[in-house]
RNA sequence: GGGCGGUUAGCUCAGCGGUAGAGCACUUGCUCGACACGCAAGGGGUCACUGGUUCAAUCCCAGUACCGCCCACCA
């Protein structure tokens, strides 16, 4: 016997252990069943699992139980990512803790200790990801600095290196002074602040007392200037162009140039040019030929150069923007300072202000990759789900700049390029074969820097699959069929997929993009850990189990819409999970837990062949709503099938039919048997552990019945069944006007009373016949009988054209009655008039559809009838 | 600045051309032998605003307001 509640942390790892052991997540690349692909976004090893994951993952799950229970060939591909710079940042604080760093501990030591951090936390997030039930192939877990994996990058590398797709350039980048790297334009971030403008005078050469004045929030990257532009049409400043000033402290001189740029509405409308240390200066300098002086050092530090007066060689960016602003002030410079609002670019990860920086760095030419990109999803080749999401897509991949992807790290793929003395470079996917491209005699050193983390999840799809090999999972699971992911990650990952695959496979990735909502907390706002908003979900399963958690997740994953997560919503499924276990408890005391050799379609009495239908319908409903990623409709309908139609109501039928003996009886056993078993199978990819847990101890049926593995259920026709589903949805009416003419009049809910029906139909009466004891049982009454009279002060309703009437003057006050049947016979005639307005309308029934014209006067029809009936019952309550 | 979403019951959210839905919360009544994490019956909405299209608009179109996000720029 079943316990009353249903204990989650009873038998969660209980289950999980036997279906990871028994090995039912692996997929069989050997098997003729169509195969069906998930590759898991790979989390980073040093995460942990947070909501978002929880959403991701369940849904992956999801998807992947229920095709697995289709009879397909599932791969669910999991594994994780080295995540360079978040591991740099944790090792490069732990080092700053004992006092030193990792230029002073080494390359080596340090990528010892980076292993040695991956081995620690790398396992974490996926031991939480088995707590949420999670079913990837674990057997294939990847890393993306695996052996194979990295086999995979350099030969990608390699490829579009001898394409011409990746290339050495010296360019200006975002430079990260604190991590000592370039990272690439998504990692860097706008932040909002507070600042200030200063305008500062510079002197014009060959004149006394003249300036021209330029406006700048970085006055010391001045030290950098090589020109003041202008703008051709401005009034103010034509005569100066072609004229030099005198740049202040380095008392260079530096030509004032007419640029478009400039904008004259902007600052004092001259701007200075720093084509070193500014993205949009850079491009002026290109155009004009202009000098480019690097001000700084890697670390952001004044460069102790010639051109730049001593007392600011090292200082850095901050001391030397003061000291560059009081010696301004000293000279009287400083024309004026404007406090203002702007935005400053920051690392994603570190937080540092980033600094625009020249330096050699290597690039993907993603402008040339990204047009085969976009075409596929234009192409229809990939799609995405919500596909408002392809217009992210497009606005990424239709203006992509060329992707920076070398890292001044340690940690990740170092890059397989090497240099002979003079230079040259040589790339090759070993050091043998560089060398033998250099030549015996060529001393070689290899590139110091390493990929950018993004460059060996791009591959993902396809090398841990196996590629560059030609593997049986490559030919067999290529391309996958859905991705799940959050929108956030589109530009970062999801067209880097594209743009790789679509150039190393000359296929995408995967057919189904699915974009699954962020997940805040109640108020509408993102969790984060500085706000202290976050919501663990390891936490919550404690709480309240796995099975609610995963529903939860579930059932608010609308698409195109955030999730704003509540604990009550949780709550709310943990009782669901609960009256499961109920339900199920119910039918073992009832015997209610065999079906060998029922066959549903030959069912004979009503309520059997009604709930047999509901399954049914409840199972397209379920069906078409995970073909269409509707997650949330999938849940609602499985949620209200369970609760609303099976619990409710069909087993509420079954206990006055399980109180007698003989064939009927026999058949409900059976049928809510039958019905309880598809339920599991209905509910198990969204409530895994606790559909499992029922099914092992109702159904099972040797070691490897199992529901995992189980079949998806697919009815034919014959279960359908419209005469019962009429008749049993008879039943609920009868039953649900009787329950709440006695509520509304306040019958005592234990007295039982007679029910007299007036003017029943043959049907009617057969009915009531069939389903009398039902009828009794659910809405207390002690008898149904028929009559040709209305006794005095009785009570009446109408279903349909029968009378309802319960003799119960005695006991109910006839003034309620009377306030009743006027309310009814109100609302009556607010519906007749309504209908009435448009049937009165010529338009309308000149234009509208004959069916819905026919459908306005049935309506009226059954409301004029329903009427006359109910102001004859007041005539009679007022001749009492 | 460009773009994309959202605005529906007290709360969290579905729905989407033909009489407004769910869960939670609320009210009332129930220990009806599965379940109080429950059962039954209720109350509660000019579907943000303004126009337009239509016989018919919560739903389609245009605009307004507020909220959120993405991209770009900021001397």
């Amino acid at each position: 016997m079943l316990d009353k509640t249903f204990d989650p942390k009873a038998i969660e790892e209980k289950h999980y252990q036997e279906w990871e052991k028994s090995g039912v997540f692996a997929c069989d690349p050997s098997s003729d069943k169509e195969p069906y692909t998930i590759m898991m976004p790979p989390p980073n090893v040093t995460g942990s699992l947070h909501i978002g994951h929880a959403l991701n993952h369940t849904l992956q799950d999801i998807l992947i139980r229920y095709n697995r229970m289709k009879g397909k060939d599932a791969l669910w591909q999991p594994g994780t990512d080295h995540a360079s710079i978040a591991v740099h940042m944790v090792l490069e604080k732990k080092l700053h803790e004992e006092g030193t760093d990792r230029f002073q501990v080494g390359r080596e030591k340090f990528l010892e200790k980076a292993w040695e951090w991956k081995e620690y936390s790398g396992n974490t997030i996926t031991s939480q990801l088995r707590r949420l039930g999670t079913t990837p192939d674990w057997e294939r877990e990847a890393f993306t600095m695996d052996e194979g994996l990295s086999k995979a990058v350099l030969a990608a590398f390699v490829k579009l290196y001898n394409a011409n797709m990746i290339y050495r350039a010296e360019r200006l980048v975002n430079w990260d002074p604190e991590r000592q790297t370039v990272i690439s334009d998504l990692e860097v971030i706008q932040k909002e602040q507070k600042g200030k403008m200063w305008h500062i005078k510079y002197p014009v050469e060959g004149e006394t007392e003249q300036f021209i004045t330029v406006a700048t929030t970085r006055p010391e990257t001045m030290l950098g200037d090589t020109a003041v532009a202008v703008h051709p049409d401005d009034e103010r400043y034509k005569h100066m162009i072609g004229k030099s000033v005198i740049l202040p402290i380095t008392e260079r001189l530096i030509p004032i140039i007419a640029d478009e740029y400039s904008d004259p509405e902007k600052g004092s409308g001259a701007v200075k040019i720093t084509p070193a240390h500014d993205f949009n200066d850079f491009e002026v300098g290109q155009r004009h030929d202009l000098q480019m002086i690097s001000i700084m050092d890697e670390k952001a530090c004044i460069v102790s150069e010639e051109f730049i007066p001593e007392q600011y060689h090292g200082l850095d960016r901050n001391k030397a923007r003061n000291k560059i602003l009081e010696e301004l002030e000293s000279h009287d410079l400083i024309e004026d300072v404007e406090t203002i609002k702007n935005t400053i670019p920051v690392g994603e990860r570190s937080g540092v202000v980033i600094e625009p920086f020249m330096t050699k760095q290597w690039f993907v030419d993603t402008p040339t990759l990204a047009k085969p990109a976009a075409q596929a999803v234009r192409d229809g080749k990939t799609r995405f789900i919500p596909q408002q999401y392809e217009n992210m897509y497009f606005a990424w991949v239709d203006n992509q700049l060329p992707w920076c992807i070398s890292r001044q790290l340690w940690w990740g793929h170092q890059i397989p390029a090497w240099y002979d003395r003079d230079g040259k470079v040589y790339v090759a996917e070993t050091e043998e074969e560089a060398q033998k491209q250099a030549g015996k005699n060529v001393e070689l050193t290899r590139d110091d820097d390493v990929l950018d983390t993004w460059f060996s999840s791009a591959l993902w799809p396809f090398s841990t699959i196996g590629w560059p090999e030609k593997t049986p999972e490559l030919d067999r699971y290529f391309p996958g069929d859905t991705l799940v992911t959050g929108f956030d990650i589109i530009t970062f990952w999801v067209s880097r997929m594209m743009m790789f695959s679509m150039f190393l496979m000359d296929d995408v990735p995967f057919k189904d993009v699915y974009v699954h909502a962020l997940v805040r907390d109640e108020k509408g706002h993102k969790m984060s850990k500085s706000k202290g908003n976050v919501m663990d979900p390891i936490d919550l399963i404690e709480k309240y189990g796995t099975d609610a958690v995963r529903f939860t997740l579930c059932a608010m994953a609308a698409q195109g819409r955030d999730i704003r997560l509540a604990e009550d919503r949780l709550q709310g499924y943990r009782n669901f999970a609960t009256k499961l276990w109920n339900a199920s408890r119910y039918c073992e005391m009832n015997d209610a837990l065999s079906h060998e050799g029922f066959d549903p379609t030959s069912a004979k009495f009503a309520p059997n062949q009604w709930i047999i239908h509901e399954v049914k319908a409840a199972t397209e409903e379920i069906d078409k709503a995970i073909e269409g990623y509707r997650f949330n409709e999938a849940a609602n309908a499985v949620y209200q099938f369970v609760w609303g139609t099976f619990c409710d109501w069909y087993l509420e039928i079954s206990k006055p039919l399980l109180a007698q003996d003989g064939e009927a009886a026999d058949e409900v056993r059976k049928t809510t048997s039958w019905a309880l078993s598809q339920i599991l199978i209905l509910l198990n990819p969204f409530m895994p552990y606790i559909t499992e847990e029922l099914y092992a101890g109702f159904y099972k049926d040797g070691a490897d019945d199992r529901l995992i593995t189980g079949q998806w259920p697919e009815y034919g026709a014959e279960y359908s069944n419209d005469a019962a589903k009429s008749e049993m949805e008879w039943v609920q009416t009868i039953v649900g006007e009787i329950r709440s003419v006695r509520a509304d009049m306040n019958v005592p809910a234990g007295a039982k009373i007679a029910l007299l029906v007036k003017g029943a139909s043959d049907q009617t009466q057969a009915r009531i016949n069939a389903h009398k004891k039902v009828i009794c049982k659910m809405a207390r009454l002690s008898d149904i009988s028929l009559t040709d009279d209305i006794p005095s002060g009785a009570v009446q309703t109408i279903v349909e054209e029968a009378t309802l009437i319960l003799p119960i003057a005695d006991i109910i006050d006839l003034d309620e009655e009377r306030k009743r049947l006027a309310k009814v016979i109100g609302k009556l005639d607010q519906d007749i008039q309504k209908i009435d307005a448009k049937l009165g309308n010529e338009k309308f029934v000149q234009n509208a559809p004959q069916e819905v014209i026919d459908e306005q006067k049935s309506r009226k029809a059954d409301a004029l009838a329903k009427r006359s009936k109910l102001e004859q019952a007041v005539k009679q309550l007022q001749s009492t």
